[in-house]
DNA sequence: GAGATGACGGGCT
DNA sequence: AAGCCCGCCATCT
């Protein structure tokens, strides 16, 4: 359901998410918070849950605050997320983490 | 209109 | 140290 007049707060999580350079993560609280919801992070989740696959936004450089991925969906598409990630340049531990400290984005530090 | 859901976060046991 | 519980917000059915 598209409200061009009204967007909601998933669109505002898409185009954020869509700012994401490769090689970066930023976690559901961090956007939460540059929306303007710092609790909203369990909305934002819901935002990329309901992710249209047609869009161009980079769900899986979003992660939680502890730089893992909390996908409960049997390991599929968590798994690829870290492949992606991977990919672009960011390291994953075995603990499937990776540093925030170093690959957390922000609209401020570019 | 109300209830239930959910890719979270932080705090407490 | 790890795990469990509660609470937060916005959206969906």
């Amino acid at each position: 359901m598209e409200r061009a007049s009204a967007p909601t707060f998933y669109d505002r999580v898409y185009e954020l998410v869509r700012q994401v350079p490769a090689g970066r993560v930023i976690t559901y609280g961090h956007v939460a918070l540059l929306l303007g919801a710092p609790a909203a992070a369990r909305a934002v989740g819901y935002a990329l849950h309901n992710l249209p696959a047609a869009s161009d936004v980079p769900w899986w450089r979003v992660i939680n605050v502890r730089g893992a991925i909390s996908l409960k969906g049997r390991g599929s598409e968590a798994d690829l997320q870290r492949i992606l990630l991977e990919r672009e340049g960011v390291p994953f531990d075995e603990s499937g983490r990776c540093d925030l400290a170093t690959f957390r984005w922000d609209p401020a530090d570019t």
